[in-house]
Order: C-alpha cells, then structure tokens, then sequence
DNA sequence: TAGGTTTGACCGCCTGTTCAGTCAATTGGT
DNA sequence: ACCAATTGACTGAACAGGCGGTCAAACCTA
C-alpha cells in the first residue's frame, strides 16, 4: 500500500484555514446564514483577510464545492482503477460515498445543503458541470454492473438516483457519536441497495408491484388531507 | 369512496394565498433567500399585509412546517386505517411519500430545504416535535413489518432513514415534465426497498457483506484524496 | 361609528464589498 | 553585505444596499 502520510506537518496556511472555517459554518448555518464578518472573527483576522484570498464570498463558496467533487471523483477513480469486480466496484463506491460523512463531514453537508438542490449562480456553473459529470461516471459504473448481470436491468440514471438518495440523506441525520458506526450504516446500504436492484429472474422486468387500489387509496388520503386544511382555512 | 370535492369554489382567503406564494419562492430560494417585499409583490399587497396576518416571517415558515406535517400525518393515518397488510401498509407509505412530490412539490420543497436539518430556532420546537412523532409512526409501521415476517429484523430507526433518504431525495431533481413519471418513480423505489428490505432467511441476519480488503481500499482512496489537496495547498 | 385590513413611510440592523494605507518579507542591484 | 524597491498579506473604516419589523394613518365594510 502507498505512503498515505506527509512527514514535515507544518502549519496550513491561511488561505486554507479560512476555507475550512467557512466550510464548518455552512455545514452548520447554510451559505447565506454565514457572515465572512463571523469567519473572520473565529479566525482572529479581518474579514478584507478573507477577500484578499478570495474573490467573493460565491468564490469561496465555488471552491469549496469544486473541491469536494474533486475528492469523490479521486476517489471514485481510485475504485476503478483498483477493483475489476463490477459488484465489489459498487460496495466500494456505495462504501466510499458514505464513509466520507465521517471522515469529510463538513464539506459534506455543506455541499448537501448548498449544491444539491439548483445553484442557478453562474459562479457555480463549473461546480455543476463538475457535479454533472461525476453523475455520469456512476451511471457508467451501474451500467456495467448491469451489462454483467449483477444488477436488473434498468434506466441507470434512476438506479444513481436511488443509490444517492439513500446515501447523501446521511448527513442529515448522522452523529459521529451515534448509536451506530459509518462503517455499520454503509454496510446496511449496501445490502439494501445491492439486494434491491440486483437481478431477479424470477420476476418480470417490467412488473408494477404497485395495485391500482392502493395507488387509488393514497391519492384519496392526499386529498382528503389537503381538504381538511382548506375547510380549516376557510 | 367518499367525496373529496368542495361544491362552491370561493376564492382562497388572502391569508392562504399568502402562505401559498412565500412556500414557492421558500422552494424556489430557500428561507433566507426569500424576502417578504418580493412576496408582497409577487401578490400585489403590501409588505406590512403580510406582517398582520403572520406575527413575523419565522412564524409563517412554521406554519408551512405544521401543515406539510399534518398533510403527511394525515395521509399516514388513512393508509393505517385503511389497509391491514403489513406488506400493502409499506407500499402504500411509500408511494404517498412519494407522490407528494407531484401533487404537494412546493410545500415537500420548502419543507426539505428548511426542516431537514437542524432547524434550531425555538420558533420551530412545534415543527421539530412534530416531524419526530411522524418519524416514530413510521417506525412502528417497519416494526410491524419486521415482526410479521415480511422484513428483515433490524433497527426499525436506520430502516426509516433508508426509506426516508431514498424517497426524500426526489424533490432535489425531480421535474414533472421529466421522462419518468411520479408513479413510475415510485415504483422502483418500492420495488427496490421491499426487495432490499425483505426478510432472507438465506442469509445470516448480521452478516458483514462488505470484506476488509474493499473497506481499506476506500480509505486508502479517500486519504489519497485529500492528501492530494493539501499538497496542492501547500 | 366601530373594528378589522391595508398601506407606505420609516427605523435599525446586518452584510458583502471597496479601498487607502501599514507592515514585513523578498528581491535585486551594487 | 548593504540598501532601496517591490511585492503581497493584512487591516480597519467606510460605503451601499437590502432586510425584517413597527406604526400611525387611511381605507373599507357591516
């Protein structure tokens, strides 16, 4: 295994401890719930410091996002490149993705807070090409497993959907002093994801496991409900 | 079935008209983003109109909170009532958490965007409360199913979040105009929990499925990620 | 007339950004 | 080895715009 280690730990430099300071406050306040004039002051300096390095507040935003794809795409390749194995290629990448609300939790959250939903900043316009094209790697990896046969065959883009669904919805809830590990949590997903999508030649592919009765019964419980607060307010 | 329709139309009252608009643009822009003057002049009113009815814009973000809380509480409700399967039960919770997305989209939005994480204004203790009672009932619902034998024993907690993850992650891309529809959507997902989620009496209940070699390969990974960064950094 | 609505001006506060200027380190010429 | 020039990090005050919230007056409607 290679060297994971730097041997002369010197002190990071300013620039990256703004941008680890930031990231902490968005993880915790949201980008536009954090003041640069509270960064700076949690870092002692002031707040021209943080844009003399940076220069915006969306900059600094930018790059945070820009890397932290950067590191699910480094490892996302490391994966590929190590593993053949189209099932162990998707326990790794499943593991990888949540491992990270362990040991990247900030970025984590604040790239879940901020990016997930529709950043229509054009300062972020490379963060979602970036986010964009990392989707479709996965894709390529479902796909492949799906060509060997390891997963029921599907539309790979909504197989991606479900896996980061269940996965990114971690940090949301996720306590490293939690009853359970990360390496617990990931290991549930992965059972779940891998035993609900593979394939199954027992069952048709296009079976709708969904009755019409229940689909009937829970459109009539969604409006009643609406109904009931529409009398209330009158 | 019964009616679930209203025979006289009157016009909604300003007041819900209110809430209606400021859950759009919470959806559209999140909390902070949205400013009471835009809404005000989105409805052709003005700022201060808004003020009256609601005694301050966290009080009307609360009360989105409430209602979404209620409709989902509600529904939950009349799929208990209504179905005795344990099985049918699963599958229609998930599909209603799931077609919300199309008929209740600005309000599971907001919601998802403000009261997925920790909302720690004491304004919305109600709203917090109250998402975690919806929570447990979810969770006894998983306990049934696991007791009956259609699930795998397990935490009942970390099952709720699996469903909850997957299912909650729809509003951040969803479109309605997409090339799935609401229903076909929910389909897999129903599909892939049930199956992900069933009892397997083949397989030994705390099973490990993921080997060490792949666990240190990811951390391996993910520490050639970030060393990478910081050498970048200097 | 009385009470509930609505208005629009106004206040106070916060925040991102700018900018002139200080200071220390580095460079380069002699 | 010395000094002057240059660079670049950093400061702190000021600016400008936007925001939530208040309030007294105006406006209906019954």
């Amino acid at each position: 295994m290679a060297s994971v280690t730097v041997d002369a730990q010197q002190p990071a430099p300013l620039r990256t401890r703004i941008q680890q300071v930031f990231t902490e406050f968005v993880a915790e306040r949201g980008f536009r719930g954090t003041a640069l004039g509270d960064v700076a002051n949690h870092l002692g300096i002031s707040k021209g410091t943080i844009l003399h390095h940076f220069k915006s507040k969306e900059a600094l935003l930018a790059r945070v996002g820009e890397d932290y794809i950067d590191r699910r795409e480094q490892e996302l390749r490391h994966v590929v490149r190590q593993v053949d194995d189209p099932l162990d290629r998707l326990i790794a990448f499943i593991l990888s993705i949540t491992l990270c609300h362990r040991d990247d939790l900030d970025a984590t959250r604040a790239f879940g807070r901020e990016f997930a939903r529709y950043a229509d900043s054009p300062h972020l316009n490379r963060v979602r090409r970036r986010r964009h094209d990392y989707t479709h790697q996965v894709e390529d990896l479902i796909h492949t497993a799906m060509a060997a046969g390891v997963l029921r065959r599907d539309e790979p883009g909504i197989v991606a959907l479900q896996i980061f669904g269940m996965c990114n919805w971690t940090w949301a809830w996720y306590r490293p002093d939690g009853p359970l590990t990360i390496e617990q949590i990931a290991d549930r997903y992965v059972q779940t994801l891998l035993r609900g999508l593979e394939s199954d030649h027992r069952a048709e592919p296009d079976l709708r496991v969904t009755s019409a009765r229940l689909h009937d019964l829970v459109i009539e419980a969604a409006a009643l409900a609406r109904q009931a607060q529409a009398l209330r307010d009158g």
